[in-house]
DNA sequence: AGGCTCGATTAAACCGATTTACCTGGCGCT
DNA sequence: AGCGCCAGGTAAATCGGTTTAATCGAGCCT
């Protein structure tokens, strides 16, 4: 119980041998439960540990073993609540067998997700889960998954052999439209995203699609492209207020849009769930709070970073495994956003 | 421009100053621009480490630098929008220093902190930014500090010689009691949060002071505990309005009781704004959507986060300095949720 | 020519662990 | 007694950098 004053003194694993009156050799191999060192002597390394208050370096002993027991996690950003509950989950995780996360964001540039991923290499994580930004370029995260074992987090990239995990945006968007078709909406606005957008393509063409198994054209004013903000959807949906003939119903690129739609409607003296239906995806927790409540897609972001965490433990305890992509089901959460159109319009 | 496929084929310093024609020391003071190595010699290291896309070795030169550029930040769960906005904030403080953030979380288990801090030091981070759990002693920090540098993130231990970031909630408290006051409430509650948490307790002292300043008389019977969450809130309102003399207004522990106190209101027939008052605490982003937006009492989580975060590189970078102790200012934010109350109670 | 200085470079120690290959003493067996 | 074997330990190499002290050659001066 030695309580020296000074920060300075790194008890090491050599004074630890010493005062156990063995090799350094020795004392690591004890720590390390090692059969072949008898159990006194062991029991006098632990003795030794705790009278010198030692405490172990796993940085030091990383050099060795080439492990860090780290990955890194890069995304846009952290105060966006998906991305808070995907790093959660991924944290938690990772937390569960020994892996400690260190979270980098990007603010969705790719400048900076350049510098970024050089940090996090010379870091030298065991892993790297990546929520690429928009304009990454396929042979970059080729390039990237020579150094370390990647896991990419939903712009899914078709042509690249790479551990992914996304979400099911054919099928959410699907029933979305579905629903709000059989209460009756026929001009149906997709708002939200830029084309450039892996993901906002995917359900765009969903969208498109599920128009037209039900009779019904594809207007492209109807379609609003729009920062993923709660602004994007506010001005969305007031440009197609004023148009001629305005949708009924809204299916958003994103519940924070949605959100936007919802507070635009409520300026222009209209309520969603009653004169308006709007859906939007994610379920972020806020969904179910506001009033009305937010029909939307559900996504799992907690589900999506554990599962992330996941793909990357398996990738490292086996390289050779063949990829794996992991779709997380998405389905649709009613709520009280949606409802029958105000009539007048006809079938 | 070698394409080896191999993901092994790790690059060394020793190859760089091989393939330059260079001792493995100079390569390392070349590229540290020391300005012993002369400008002809210094260029050649930087085409061999270019051609052969070395990667450095961060982890092996804290070795010996004994800077791993890491620091820890535990707190109790990422997902609650507060606490991810203070990561946010610290993580891009960081960044902007070349420091990268280590995240863990604790669940508010004073067993799984002790875990997390003995990891943490294992993984000897520079400095470590922990928001305790509640149960945590000044002793066990008083030992923690002796390993590594620390910044405490909100209950402050005033007998601790720590840095820290805290809140101004005596302030806070005074002026939304104040607003309450001022519109004609004299019974008013103060909902959530445990005996034990030393913030909660300084916060209850400014309710009860304020109120004594304004000659109103401190009723416990109108002081709630509860978990801070939204069930927390929901089932304290309920238990409030059942009294003989029910409050007209609440002052809440925090924006999360604040909601569920409002959910209770509403499943009990009452509104906030009109038939009753509610006062949160922290001002996460939520509050200026709910219905109505939610009158509160700022803390700017992200500004937390940023001035913990330069409080540790400040010690770091100069560990004989005094101790801070940084209390951030908090205002309150008027918005829809507070109002006269329904009258029939005189002065 | 010899002595000095100085700038550029390098050999070698070091950081704190892990791990391999080798050593040693005691025991059992013939 | 002699041999082999084994359990229990340890010396030394290693991981990939940094840093210190020493080396080396060239130029300058007298």
């Amino acid at each position: 119980m030695t309580d020296v004053k000074s920060r300075k003194a790194k008890v090491t694993l050599q004074d630890v041998a010493e005062a156990a009156g063995v090799s350094k050799a020795t004392a690591s191999l004890a720590l390390r439960e090692n059969p072949r060192i008898s159990e006194p002597t062991r029991l006098r390394v632990l003795e030794a540990v705790e009278a010198l208050g030692y405490v172990y370096n796993q940085r030091a002993a990383s050099l060795r073993t080439r492990r860090s027991y780290t990955i890194g996690l890069i995304i846009k950003d952290v105060s966006n609540p998906f991305n808070a509950e995907l790093t959660s989950g991924a944290e938690s995780q990772l937390a569960d067998h020994d892996y400690s996360l260190v979270l980098v964001t990007t603010d969705d540039d790719l400048d900076k997700q350049s510098r970024m991923v050089k940090t996090m290499l010379e870091r030298d994580v065991d892993g790297l889960i990546l929520s690429p930004v928009a304009q990454t370029t396929p042979e970059s995260m080729r390039a990237l998954m020579r150094f370390c074992p990647l896991v990419l987090l939903i712009p899914y990239y078709p042509e690249l052999a790479a551990d992914c995990v996304g979400m099911d945006d054919e099928n959410g968007t699907a029933r979305a439209l579905e629903h709000l078709i059989q209460l009756g909406h026929r001009r149906i606005a997709f708002v939200g995203g830029f084309a450039a957008q892996a993901t906002r393509q995917r359900r765009l063409e969903s969208y498109r699609d599920t128009l037209r198994q039900h009779g019904i054209a594809f207007d492209p004013a109807l379609c609003i492209a729009s920062p993923v903000t709660r602004r994007g959807g506010y001005d969305a949906i007031h440009q197609l207020l004023n148009m001629p003939q305005p949708p009924s119903a809204a299916y958003c690129y994103s519940d924070v849009i949605a959100f936007g739609v919802m507070l635009g409607l409520r300026a222009a003296g209209m309520e969603a769930g009653k004169d308006f239906s709007v859906i939007g995806f994610d379920d972020v927790p806020e969904a179910t709070l506001w009033h009305p409540s937010l029909t939307t897609v559900s996504a799992d972001p907690r589900g999506l970073g554990e599962n992330a965490a996941q793909l990357m433990l398996r990738r490292i305890n086996t390289p050779d495994a063949p990829i794996r992509r992991v779709i997380m089901p998405s389905h649709l959460v009613l709520r009280d956003s949606t409802a029958a159109p105000v009539s007048k319009q006809p079938n």
